[in-house]
DNA sequence: AACAGTAGTAATCGGCTGATAACATGTCAA
DNA sequence: TTGACATGTTATCAGCCGATTACTACTGTT
């Protein structure tokens, strides 16, 4: 049901994102998933929990496998971790969900759960991969954009500039952004 | 109409803003709102390519003004056009317009809309501002990040890494983002 | 067997929302 | 004056949505 959730949060929106929605793609009913959670917003909680969960805990993979290769770094963290963020949300669920959470930062519920999960992201960039603040930050920044470009699905535009930003962004792998088009859940 | 629309929209989310707070915000009644733009979503469509040119045309003056100073250089385009953009998205209604934006980018009316509206910043910055691709990606990254804290409301939170984060984010002009606290609709 | 807990559904309801229809008023040109 | 048009309003509706209630079915425990 959060998998499902996550979905339709992330295609409708959270107030246009129905419960019987979301209860269809779980194939559940509509009261189940409104009695299961409590209400439509405890739901959207989970979710947003779940979605922030995910990104640290693939930054500490793609850490620890940056850790467990030798001395010699063919990549270096930042490059990882980009990787680890671009294939994560992949998943327009996530992303979206994402979005929604920023969108919803001044609400008295989930502006909280949006502040303190995007720090602990931080957090982990700077303290567990070691990044000092100005890398950490610069990072952070790529991944908002990141965010941006694939919501407004940039990478699949025939646009020569389009192409061109894109490129910029993804450190000139634009075949990993191109691949990632349409990819719906697997979550 | 379309300032109130831009404050409502921004503060509830597309979905959630319904006419009748838009007619309340405006002073007019909620019918009428709905007459004159043909709808709800014509109403966004709107209040999204309004938002898009305010930026344009911000970062056109701010060009226009590094130019017409003299070859001596106190302020690089990058900061004048940092700045621009920071004063005019202190506007929530603004700032939170784009994130809806963003979200809708897989909508077949907004989408078009928000894509072309991205590229057509992207041109200003490269074209008008003369920026190479590499220079114009990156600032753009920097203005999602900036977008990310203030949806958030990061710059207000007491917690020394946000405090730390936003500094590194705004140049180290941190005073910059807090004094924009809680602005509201000049709109 | 009786009970309790878990997992789930169908039916229904009250409130909200976007849209429409019908009406009122003011302005300006012919 | 009359008519066309812009600028509004009030009243009302048809549909949707989240939530509640009451019910069923299964599983394990004592």
């Amino acid at each position: 049901m959060l998998a499902a959730a996550s979905v339709v949060f992330g295609e409708r929106g959270y107030a246009a994102a129905t419960t019987d929605q979301i209860a269809a793609a779980a194939g559940v009913s509509q009261a189940y998933v409104v009695r299961v959670f409590g209400g439509k917003e405890n739901l959207f909680v989970e979710v947003a929990r779940r979605a922030i969960d995910r990104i640290t805990t693939a930054f500490r993979g793609a850490i620890a496998e940056s850790n467990s290769t030798g001395s010699d770094d063919p990549k270096p963290v930042e490059a990882r971790l980009g990787e680890a963020y671009i294939d994560l949300i992949a998943d327009r669920g996530i992303l979206l969900s994402l979005l929604q959470i920023f969108s919803l930062g001044h609400d008295p519920v989930i502006g909280p759960i949006g502040r303190e999960g995007f720090l602990s992201i931080y957090r982990v960039v700077r303290d567990e991969a070691g990044l000092a603040p100005a890398d950490a930050s610069r990072f952070m920044s790529e991944g908002m954009m990141i965010n941006t470009v694939l919501a407004l699905q940039l990478q699949e535009s025939p646009d020569p500039d389009a192409a061109e930003m894109v490129t910029e962004v993804c450190g000139g792998d634009l075949g990993r952004f191109r691949s990632l088009a349409g990819t719906y859940p697997t979550t």
